[in-house]
DNA sequence: TGAACGATCTTGACGATGTCAACATATTTC
DNA sequence: GAAATATGTTGACATCGTCAAGATCGTTCA
């Protein structure tokens, strides 16, 4: 298995492709990506790629399928329950969740774009999807049982609380605010708020 | 000026262009939309439509502007201050947002996705955006000064609600959230948690 | 060892697409 | 009614995703 030969076969196409992939949506979103121009980068024909993925959209699916894993492993790294500041493990899961879509824009909308089709395809994508939001939800349990907010279908809770941090995150990357805000007041305001909301019934 | 005319000359090509195009959007999403297939529809030649839009992506945001257009029109239909109850006219709009965006899931991704660059391309859709947020902020400072929430910067609070409503709008119709989830309530509970959050300042 | 086999990669080709250039026809203007 | 302008058509080209046929490499097994 030499890697990288220099010949006829690459050696691990399917790492590089996804590497390369992942670093054109970063350049030049996801319209920069082509089968031609990918497989150029990588030294290797257009056609190549279809030996690793049956078609384009099954190689953008695993870039965000990638993407959820990064995305994943950044949350999980707050997932130090030191209890203390237990709220502040809330707060911070947002603020990480909107860096996350800042630094990789074109990678997020991949992740959770219109793409529904491919998510059947590709089941570590609706693997990793599902686990993201059970993780939420997890957390939204723990403290609606520690009194920290209002006692609620946490479900319903965790789309509520998702809602309002992908908003803020779409919102960002696709340049409907305006450039002059100051954005990480802009996200503590929509995680103060979001958490208000949980911790004060109607009234 | 010969509408329609049946011959060599269309008559209002540009309209029925947009109409057609809106259509085809709101059947096959905007990847169906294509130069020669829309043309076809309409009767006109594939080259046709180059007469009146620059290219295919100024013909897709004049459909998202006359989706802007639509949206304000619904939403002026709310702002009718019979003040009674001022604070339901905060959530009807969040609710006519949402169900907007429900209705036609392709156009308002056309509206509010990636295409900044259209923007400058086309005035109106600028236009139709900032005055949709503007709306919104003008009604944030009367409810501020009504003393129905707490009083902080209006401009910033518009950007929360509209994170909340825009995140809900495009999970929804992106497919991100469980079939059997109840939308109404959904909506609902987004629109109470962010008017709570509104409501009660940090505390 | 070497021959067969499967995996991997290349090239050629096809249809679809956006768009331009050259031409045709209708409408307007004087 | 002729010239000018606006509008529409056809032909052509580059680019793209993708398939089919063939080439090359690595592996397996006699």
């Amino acid at each position: 298995m030499g890697r990288s030969t220099g010949s006829y076969h690459h050696g691990n196409l399917r790492a590089a492709l996804l590497e390369e992939a992942a670093r054109m949506i970063g350049e030049g979103g996801v319209s920069s990506v082509t089968m031609r121009a990918i497989g150029e980068r990588v030294g290797v024909s257009r056609a190549a790629p279809y030996r690793h993925f049956p078609d384009k959209e099954a190689l953008l699916a695993a870039v965000a399928a990638s993407g959820f894993d990064e995305l994943n492993r950044r949350l999980e790294a707050i997932d130090d329950p030191t209890d203390g500041a237990a709220l502040d493990q809330f707060c911070e899961m947002g603020r990480m969740y909107v860096r996350f879509a800042l630094d990789h824009p074109a990678q997020y909308r991949l992740m959770y774009g219109e793409q529904s089709v491919a998510r059947d395809q590709v089941p570590e994508l609706g693997q990793a999807a599902n686990d993201l939001f059970a993780h939420l939800v997890a957390l939204i349990e723990s403290q609606q049982a520690a009194g920290r907010i209002v006692t609620a279908n946490p479900q319903q809770q965790a789309y509520v609380a998702w809602s309002a941090v992908h908003g803020l995150a779409s919102l960002l990357i696709d340049g409907q605010i305006r450039a002059e805000t100051d954005v990480d007041a802009l996200i503590e305001g929509v995680i103060a708020t979001v958490l208000n909301g949980f911790r004060h019934s109607d009234g």
